[in-house]
DNA sequence: GCGACAAGTCAACAGACGTTGGCCTACAGT
DNA sequence: ACTGTAGGCCAACGTCTGTTGACTTGTCGC
């Protein structure tokens, strides 16, 4: 009944398998990530696969388990909640494979789509709701965040539409920040949403 | 050498397999649209599919090949372009399951992306340069215009975010169009922002 | 009426896929 | 030294895929 502390032999090999594919799922999508494949990547047989996770659903499944652990806005001063979140949001999707794994295979997988509706409405709404005016629909605004940001996402991780793909990271964030700040803060859709984020 | 001008019995299940594969390719992404399903939707033999065009990449590239007729900003008021811009998108994106096919497809499909970067780069960037404020660059507002409106077709058309894929129209617009107007015209990413569409 | 040609069907191929079960190997506990 | 067992490999299965070529039907000009 005791947990057995030490580590298997058989860990470093789970480990290599669920790297090798969150990488493939990540550049190639579901359906042409083969098993096959992402078992060469992690040097071991297709069915060590099917040992370890059950099927290749499974696989996915355990691959893209993790949590956005977004900051605490509270900590932060409010007219620069915009801007914070987006570099936030930046630096989670360039070091980890798991959320372009996740955006490439929730176009066509349903259980992938359902991940990422509930990854964004669970953890994104509480951001929105901690910083929003008093009476706001906050789903609405973490709807409105989501787009631009999974837009951004698409558009330079996965598309690489190239103005987008190359275009430098704080100048990224000048243009988007304001538009994430006000779909956090702003009063009113047609409100005034002047930029009070001018000296970063 | 002339054209033949009457329509022969080939040209309507042309046109039929094209729209179930348009409608396939939409919903189910390339992989797992398949030729047999196409032709079981269109009503004929899979190996029509391949007699009229070839192969499976021929079919999606005679599928996925249209315009975005973008209107003519020109022609509207300057202060309103963003709004104006995104009502021909969602409209573009409702009444054509060509857009929403690209998009679900360019995911994982290369011919598809270069196909979508062509599109937002030499049909979008016109528009903008028609304008945008002397010495801007056109470029990159146009990828930040295509990264917010992609961002929203995704997360509304594919995704099906609840709360974008149930937000009514017109408040959609309220809050989207002034973003795509400061991306389109704003003399600077951090400059005021204010919204001069408010009485649409 | 009849041949020619377009339109369409049928059956099959070769390859790739997820998945399965049997077999081997090396190490831990005794 | 012996043995149980976890970790790993191999070969194969059934199915589905894009694609092909031979055959059948129907329609139009003469």
């Amino acid at each position: 009944m005791s947990t057995e502390v030490r580590l298997r032999r058989s860990d470093a090999t789970r480990a290599a398998i669920l790297a090798a594919a969150r990488s493939r799922f990540a550049t190639d999508g579901y359906e042409r990530s083969t098993i096959r494949a992402i078992a060469a990547d992690a040097g071991i047989d297709p069915s060590m696969v099917m040992r370890y996770f059950g099927s290749k659903e499974g696989l996915f499944a355990a691959a893209a388990d993790f949590e956005l652990r977004l900051p605490d806005p509270r900590g932060m001063p409010r007219d620069h909640v915009g801007r914070l979140a987006f570099e936030y949001f930046l630096t989670r999707w360039e070091d980890d494979g798991t959320l372009q794994a996740l955006l490439r295979v929730g176009v066509t997988n349903e259980a992938a789509a359902q991940r990422l509706r509930q990854i964004f409405a669970d953890q994104l709404a509480p951001m929105v709701a901690a910083v929003a005016p008093a009476g706001a629909d906050v789903a609405a605004r973490a709807g409105l965040v989501a787009s631009q940001v999974l837009g951004v996402a698409l558009t330079r991780y996965v598309l690489r539409l190239p103005p987008v793909a190359g275009m430098p990271r704080d100048e990224l964030v000048r243009w988007v920040g304001p538009t994430l700040q006000r779909y956090f803060t702003a009063e009113d859709p047609v409100a005034d949403a002047s930029v009070s984020d001018r000296n970063p």
